[in-house]
DNA sequence: TCCGGTCACGAAATCGTTTTCATCGTCCGC
DNA sequence: GCGGACGATGAAAACGATTTCGTGACCGGA
């Protein structure tokens, strides 16, 4: 007596083997073209499989097998657009090769790094992706190796025998910012102030302005002291203002990442200083958004879909056993806009001075 | 003889059972507090579980108790600010009751959605958080229900009997819509127009397409033909360039989304037509970058925020075997900002026939 | 003292797979 | 005709937890 008011329960291996009459295992050994099977029994579990419409469980699977097909990522935060690419990105790209993704937003703080980490370590993800503050002085990497755990930064840079320890995927952040800041200079900008949202926390930012510095170096222009913007938006107009109604004021602003320059030019604008006439305003990441606002942004453009995509390529060769790849740089692109242009002449320096400097 | 130099093994729940000289059952019981046990036992297996650093294997409970703990997300995209807001705020609050996320994006592809979901399904989430493109006629909602499989829409509004069969989260999409354009038309905008990406694909876009033409008829106004802008940039370009050079073109355009409408900003600057005081734009979502533009944009805000957590609410309650939840209608709020301004003088209907109108 | 009832706990079954190992033909070379 | 190799298969043991069920121990009341 069948029971028809009761919802099926769905069908598991045991239920396809039976239909098919043969055991479990050979189903699994259909279905994962993990051994050779006849072809009379192929058959007959493939039909039994999608008469039942058996769909495999994969908590099943992982306990056994020690593969999840899963894959953590973690993540500063979503409302960054490059950051939402990014993860856009990688979700496409694991598809592709049928894994999941369980994602994590930290904040930029340690504190949820570690337990955003923990929670996927306990769901027993095969491997991670991620952006963390700082690649260099990182709890949480620091776990992962001890663990041995497989992952690859992205994004995140490192310097020194640490680079060979920790696969990272990123562009040549120091270069990029240099390349920026040169064609500012190349404007014919002679005060450029750097602003980031916070160097001690940020090892990108600190290359960039490594950047920064190599190119004032090189015109023989001397580098602003740096600037942090504070995270309260009306706190960040004072310091902006306060930066600008100094003595000799920049005309132009580097700054470390789109989602700031899109913010300093808006308060720019607010604070009676056109955008680019009267100050440059430069960005870093290359967000779409960028291209929408008018003033359209100059900045760098990272790869973001490129990033994500050898990332997860990276991560399965990890996975698959391969040895530690190098990081990888991949090429950024400067995305001239109409935010920088040539500074007013009574601003700039007078170009014989200018020259006799460089 | 231990073998010091073989990595050892992660802890299991056996591990600590036989550390604290109870069996596994007692381990579980402790850590889950899912039975009385002695204070003595209790002890005996924390203590036992962070000698040995345990992490619980989240695929053995989840196969056994049939609960993975894990719930799935499907958006159409992260590229547009909207949804990754959305998913930012579904992971706070997932992570504060130890839930993980899986995320799929869709594209607005049906053949994606499905794909999505099956890999969602296979990975045993044990609900799902989605924004379908049609929710009334979407296929993959058809199979979820089948199932029995427990999700909560967001975004998604339905109308009619299929709103009490599924369970949705959302703003009152036509009420909002009206609300915006009634203020367009409180300026002294007489010709709007509404501009989507599609309308026969996203069930919002036409719900917000009544709620603009309540707004008109309520002013006795006639609504203009809907226009659909293409994908393409160029393509978008041209149509609205197009739209803007018919006789009595609009004097401002109610855009679907804030996407959009900054593409549309975007585009009438290039084209020579200065927003806001050649013609207005309004946007429909209240992300963030809208009020970093300049002009910043006019639109209606949607809670992202709260609509991700009062899904996680509904979702968790459904998988406590509470009945279906009533749709949610949570308060948007129209948010002014410079892209919306009082029609040119000779562009707008003379005021003695407005009023007549009227 | 005995009995019924809690209470804390352990043994063992179970979840749905994969994987090892043994078995059984069959085929081939001699 | 025989031995060995090989190919396809099934039985059964994992994987790491939860959960059911049963069993002492203990307590209070008669």
């Amino acid at each position: 007596m069948t029971r028809p008011r009761a919802r099926r329960a769905r069908a598991t291996i045991t239920d396809v083997a039976r239909q098919a009459r043969v055991s479990p295992a050979t189903v699994s050994r259909v279905l994962n073209a993990s051994a050779p099977v006849s072809d009379a029994a192929s058959r007959a579990v493939r039909a039994a499989a999608s008469r039942l419409d058996f769909r495999p469980n994969l908590l099943g699977r992982s306990l056994r097998a020690k593969r999840s097909a899963n894959i953590g990522v973690v993540l500063p935060t979503l409302s960054h657009p490059v950051f939402a690419e990014c993860l856009q990105g990688l979700e496409a790209a694991a598809r592709a090769c049928d894994l999941a993704l369980m994602v994590a937003t930290t904040g930029y703080d340690p504190a949820q790094e570690n337990a955003a980490i923990e929670l996927l370590l306990r769901h027993r993800v095969d491997g991670l992706v991620l952006t963390v503050a700082d690649a260099a002085r990182s709890k949480v990497l620091d776990k992962l190796d001890a663990e041995r755990m497989p992952y690859v930064l992205v994004y995140n840079q490192l310097a020194g025998r640490r680079a060979q320890r920790r696969p990272t995927v990123s562009v040549d952040n120091r270069a990029a910012a240099r390349q920026m800041v040169e064609h500012l200079i190349d404007l014919g900008h002679r005060r450029i102030a750097m602003v980031a949202g916070s160097f001690r926390e940020s090892d990108r930012a600190r290359l960039r302005h490594r950047g920064y510095e190599d190119a004032l170096e090189a015109a023989g222009l001397a580098p602003l002291p740096p600037s942090e913007l504070p995270f309260m938006a009306d706190d960040a107009r004072l310091a902006l203002q306060d930066l600008l109604s100094r003595r000799d004021p920049p005309t132009a602003l580097f700054c470390s990442s789109d989602q700031l320059a899109l913010r300093v030019m808006r308060d720019l604008m607010l604070l009676g200083y056109p955008v680019p006439s009267r100050v440059s305003v430069a960005g870093f990441d290359g967000v779409q958004l960028g291209m929408l606002t008018t003033p359209s942004l100059t900045t760098v453009m990272q790869p973001s879909e490129q990033i994500a995509a050898r990332a997860l390529d990276l991560l399965r060769a990890l996975l698959a056993g391969e040895p530690l790849p190098a990081p990888a740089l991949l090429q950024h692109r400067l995305r001239p806009g109409e935010s920088t242009a040539a500074p007013l002449a009574s601003a700039s320096v007078p170009r014989r001075a200018a020259r006799a400097a460089i």
